[in-house]
DNA sequence: GTCCAATATGTAAACCTTTTCATGATGATC
DNA sequence: GATCATCATGAAAAGGTTTACATATTGGAC
């Protein structure tokens, strides 16, 4: 029983219509009329019902965003980023997250329709044939960081290949020999692309030390152990997120083997926690905010006109970021020096 | 043009009525006729449109948040809490945050009504009176964090006062005598309850000491400045949360004070940064996810009944967590042990 | 005084779905 | 073979808003 158009109409003495156009400012409504609608839908608390409304605008000033279960951090950012765009729009977020799940993630795609203008969509599981078979018909969608080229659809992606290269290439000019990789969960699409640039990174020559990971801390944490137990034993170890960077980072300092000295470390992504270890992670930084901004800025054109000539794929460029823990620089035994600069 | 329900009721030779029984599995539907339906459904792509069908049903299905503008951890923590027991019931989640402005809170407020089927509301602007004018009539919420008892809804609060009352106990206990108190912003009640408490743990006859602070991490390191440079100068400070207790600690880090030996510090909240920054910070434990997970449990009880007799109050406890940052253990200069207990 | 333009307001259709009620068909029961 | 219950389907209303179109009013211009 909320209030409607009508209880305003009748108390007000007026038709819908004329209410309707007092509350939109639009048309031509005496300023007498106007201001007792105003008053009477400020007593009786009315608020038009965005269903009604968008049913027949065909708007809804909200995007959607299709979330994997991300790791905390990562996570934040993304969505910190997506708002801050949303919100210099006027626009609403409505995100729906933890989609491990194909059946799950294709149910959430379908309950978007109709409550979104647009979407984003962030879903490991989301191959071509899935999107093709659950996006919405008609709905605007962008995608981020994952390889199916959908015709139609903008992409935008993180430069993984070109940030796990660069990582790669600088251990092995600070002249370690050994380097170790600890990947990600196989079917990931960035996890693929970091191996891709560890391997594109090595010296012809040098070895490869992959080490099975999964993302997460505790993960990193046991391949820290393993590689202790390798033999010979690496003298570096590049950690696909710097999540696992920082469990591996646990694992050296119980065993009492000291980070830079008896081994570097290097992660990827740069999250906040990265700089507040000890040593400070060297790290790959990856604009995460500026991502999900860029993903819902590209969204927004996409809405408003339907079919521009090209459908990019923008490439987001990373940078390596030098701190302690891979030895090149001296060792710092703080948190990061503030105010934070880019280091 | 997306596709709706008359295109495939045409498609099947049916009436939309029976394609809407087909497609919610309710009534009685041929099952021949109904593999000829959802056979069109999937060529057509079609998904039913969510506006009207939550006009009609008077259901969303859909969870709103207001949020105010949090810093990153703290709000992906509630978020995350809140998602979680969303999806447990098949509830989609529709954030509005970044709202420092109450104008701003009004309109987002307003903008939910009809897209929501209940909201939570974290808005350090929510005073009675802004909620009694501006919350959608009839629109179940529940409150969270918020010194407002507004009639008809429930309320979620951290202990706030007990908290910030352990820890001072605590760093008293540990045989300090001048403990230092970085606040946070005058008009944010759960500043001001954590003030109250850091009050009510001194031993009488000790002085207060207050440093202003934003509940950021810059306001936190000059806040470290001025502490320094106190006189008599403070051997212990206790940050109103982990963020500003971080950057007071990079300041003492940079500075060359030793801590714990030299000065002890506490923070509130431990956020995921409090494991790792060194020597790790001796905090108060928040159930941020717990209570978001709590709140929304909340909301969805008062949706499915409208008018329980009581509604009550909950605070949520929260935890005293030892680390080496306040000198009462043995400092340990590494990141957390993993696998990360409760310490 | 008539006519017209401009302005304010009302009527009703449209948006897309669910759901109630009615209708028609089928098969069972006596 | 008539009567009924059961079942599948269709027609139409309802939900709350916006908006195109129609109507009523006003004030000028002639």
């Amino acid at each position: 029983m909320p209030t409607t158009i009508r209880d305003v109409a009748r108390a007000a003495g007026v038709s819908v219509a004329t209410v309707s156009r007092a509350m939109n400012d639009a048309g031509n409504v005496l300023p007498q009329t106007k201001q007792r609608i105003l008053d009477a839908a400020r007593v009786l608390r009315f608020t038009p019902s965005g269903a009604a409304r968008s049913l027949i605008t065909r708007r809804t000033d909200t995007i959607g965003a299709l979330l994997p279960d991300l790791h905390g951090e990562y996570f934040s950012e993304l969505i910190r980023g997506m708002d801050q765009a949303a919100r210099a729009r006027g626009l609403h977020l409505l995100v729906s997250s933890s989609h491990d799940d194909a059946d799950e993630a294709a149910a959430a795609l379908r309950a978007m329709n109709g409550r979104v203008d647009g979407l984003i969509v962030l879903s490991p599981h989301a191959d071509a044939e899935f999107l093709a078979n659950n996006l919405p018909n008609g709905l605007p969608a962008v995608l981020v960081n994952t390889d199916v080229d959908l015709p139609g659809h903008a992409r935008f992606v993180i430069d993984n290949f070109g940030g796990a290269q660069a990582m790669t290439r600088h251990l092995v000019a600070a002249g370690h020999e050994r380097i170790a990789f600890i990947g990600g969960p196989q079917a990931n699409h960035e996890a693929q692309e970091r191996l891709r640039g560890y391997r594109a990174g090595l010296r012809t020559g040098m070895q490869e030390m992959i080490f099975e990971g999964q993302f997460n801390e505790e993960s990193g944490w046991s391949a820290g152990r393993r590689i202790l137990q390798a033999e010979p034993r690496p003298n570096a170890v590049f950690a696909a997120n710097d999540i696992m960077a920082i469990g591996c980072l646990a694992a050296f300092n119980e065993a009492g083997v000291r980070v830079p000295e008896d081994i570097a470390i290097g992660g990827f992504d740069d999250i906040p926690a990265a700089r507040y270890v000890a040593p400070a992670l060297t790290t790959i930084r990856v604009p995460i905010a500026a991502l999900g901004a860029a993903a819902l800025d590209a969204l927004v054109k996409a809405i408003e006109a339907p079919k521009p000539a090209a459908w990019p794929m923008s490439v987001m460029p990373v940078d390596l970021l030098v701190r302690s823990s891979c030895g090149t620089r001296p060792a710092q035994r703080s948190v990061a020096r503030f105010p934070s600069r880019a280091t």
